[in-house]
DNA sequence: ATAGGGTTAG
């Protein structure tokens, strides 16, 4: 156009910014900026908010005050104010943005929805609940609060805050409902892990003749209708698939997903490696990292817990740590705790507890549980009493209600014979209350769940699968024997529960599949040491394989052997 | 004719 020799207007220039911003290139947009003053634009209101908006999307807060302050002369709309107060937002400068919300208020120019749209983004984190509900009441205040865009927003400043029935209530409230205002639920529900809600609300999403759309089935197992919807070639869809195969233990499924998408976020490489991490396959995991960075694929801080976690749980231990070492010189990474805990567990499995203990007290950052808590797993492993104990006491001042770190204490303390210990870390859980989780598992078979706890007796294959359990136990007895392993029950905090879910799950597996297929396992908790023994021998004895997805990952048991290492 | 905003993933 400049080449042609014809000059832009006031018209142009809108549409040429938006452009700029939309891309976030600040050399063209400032070039078009030179143009709007040659041609003494630089007043028309409509050029004015484009600009503050592109400089905004490019980070340029201070470019963008400057264009704001100098229209001053100018009556300042409400367009211009809401463009600057959502770029301070999204550039998480909070206080910049709340303080030119409220000389809104003194100037005397009106806020409207777009304004609130702009703010709300700041509470969208938790801990920002207080700041939330005054903006909330604001937006009453000024009839804004049924407006669908705002109400979209407030419920999702509410589940993201924590504040899932609060979120709720405002969605049962609002008289019109739009598609973003389900997808907004249904996401609450899925992102403080209530999944049987989610289910719930979709089917009535369906029920009111709401029709989805590729954000609704982001998190569902939905796939036939992925496609016949259309969206197989979503990527969003396509990274929550990834992560949902795996996590049910169709790994396969979740690579050929992964194999098929033609663009490779490095959403989508981490979802695949923290898959393969998960059934212990840490060597695959590893070689899809470096095949991520060979791609061009920059790691982010996510990418490299899942790498981590996979070598912890396949022993790799030097490999991880080079991964982590390389997180700060080659990528300027900052590791965070969530880092820190995959090293403890690392070097910990690994038996090198000293230097795990070192590493926690060398970093800067300040140790969360999972920290101290994955120090305590390792003294489990290795039988370290005394530094079990210091990793407990830390741990429970930071989680003092998470009674797994009490069952594990108290385990440490069974397995080195000091029942004195055992009896004290009882008289603490009782003190506050703690009650341990029923452990639960459940098999699935044509479409049905079969749900065990521990000394189940009300499934109609009760006297059968007893039967079986007691027949296995004798064979395993002998191999036990013959194998001369270590067979000392682990888990004495739960005798007197009677027989273990996970073993009445497998028997009924067994009494109810053909030989050659697989048996599937869900359990709620960890598995433990006692279990996963018997489990591993029956696998030789009976000459099938077993999966056994537990509260952390999966465990492949095939002719006595088992993938993963890792129980309690 | 032209400007500002909200939901979704590892």
């Amino acid at each position: 156009m400049l080449r042609f020799g014809v000059t832009p207007n006031a018209f142009t220039y809108p549409f040429a910014l938006k452009s700029c911003a939309v891309l976030s290139l600040p050399f063209p947009g400032s070039q078009i900026h030179c143009h709007v003053i040659k041609t003494g634009c630089e007043l028309e209101p409509f050029v004015v908010t484009s600009l503050i908006s592109l400089y905004c999307k490019c980070a340029l807060l201070d470019s963008a005050r400057k264009v704001f302050d100098e229209s001053s002369k100018v009556m300042k709309l409400t367009v211009c104010y809401n463009a600057l107060i959502s770029g301070y937002v999204l550039n998480s400068r909070v206080i910049d943005a709340v303080l030119l919300f409220g000389k809104m208020g003194e100037v005397g120019v009106e806020r409207n929805a777009v304004t609130m749209l702009g703010l709300l983004p700041i509470c969208l984190v938790p801990g920002f609940l207080w700041l939330g509900m005054c903006l909330h009441c604001l937006c009453v205040k000024m009839g804004l609060d049924f407006a669908l865009s705002v109400a979209n927003c407030l419920v999702t400043m509410y589940v993201k805050c924590g504040s899932v029935e609060y979120g709720r209530k405002l969605f049962n409230g609002m008289p019109e409902k739009g598609l973003i205002t389900w997808n907004a639920m249904i996401s609450g529900y899925a992102q403080n892990g209530l999944a049987t809600h989610v289910l719930e609300l979709y089917k009535e999403m369906e029920s009111f003749g709401v029709c989805p759309d590729a954000v609704t089935f982001v998190g569902h197992k939905i796939e036939k209708q992925i496609e016949v919807n259309g969206f197989d070639s979503n990527p969003f869809l396509n990274n929550a698939l990834i992560n949902m195969y795996a996590r049910c233990g169709h790994l396969k499924r979740a690579r050929a997903i992964f194999d098929a998408m033609p663009l490779k976020s490095v959403v989508s490489w981490t979802a695949i490696i923290g898959g393969y991490g998960m059934h212990g396959q840490g060597d695959v995991a590893v070689e899809l990292f470096d095949e991520m960075i060979k791609s061009g694929v920059r790691p982010d801080g996510t990418a490299f817990v899942s790498v981590l976690s996979a070598c912890s749980h396949a022993g790799l231990t030097d490999k991880g740590s080079d991964y982590f070492a390389s997180m700060k010189k080659q990528y300027g990474l900052q590791p965070g705790p969530e880092h820190y805990s995959c090293m403890v567990d690392l070097l910990g499995r690994a038996g090198r507890l000293n230097e795990a203990r070192e590493l926690i007290q060398s970093t800067q950052i300040e140790p969360d549980g999972a920290v101290w808590g994955a120090l305590l797993g390792a003294c489990k492993i290795h039988r370290n009493v005394e530094l079990a104990e210091l990793a407990f006491e830390r741990v429970i001042r930071l989680e003092p209600t998470n009674i797994g770190y009490y069952v594990l204490l108290s385990n440490i303390y069974s397995d080195a014979g000091n029942l004195e210990g055992v009896m004290r870390i009882r008289v603490m859980m009782k003190e506050r209350k703690l009650k341990k989780d029923p452990g639960c598992s459940y098999v699935e078979l044509k479409g049905i769940v079969h749900l065990f706890l521990a000394g189940d007796k009300s499934h109609h294959q009760t006297a059968e699968i007893y039967r079986m359990l007691d027949e296995l136990e004798n064979l395993v007895e002998e191999l036990r024997g013959s194998t001369n392993i270590d067979n000392k029950s682990n888990n004495e905090y739960l005798n007197g529960m009677g027989v273990h879910s996970e073993k009445l799950a497998i028997a009924f597996g067994l009494l109810n599949t053909s030989p050659g297929t697989d048996i599937v396992v869900m359990k709620n908790l960890r598995i433990c040491g006692d279990c996963h023994l018997f489990i591993k021998l029956v696998s030789k004895i009976v000459d099938r394989q077993f999966v056994v997805r537990d509260a952390t990952r999966f465990h492949h048991f095939k002719s006595g052997l088992c993938s993963c290492k890792d129980y309690w």
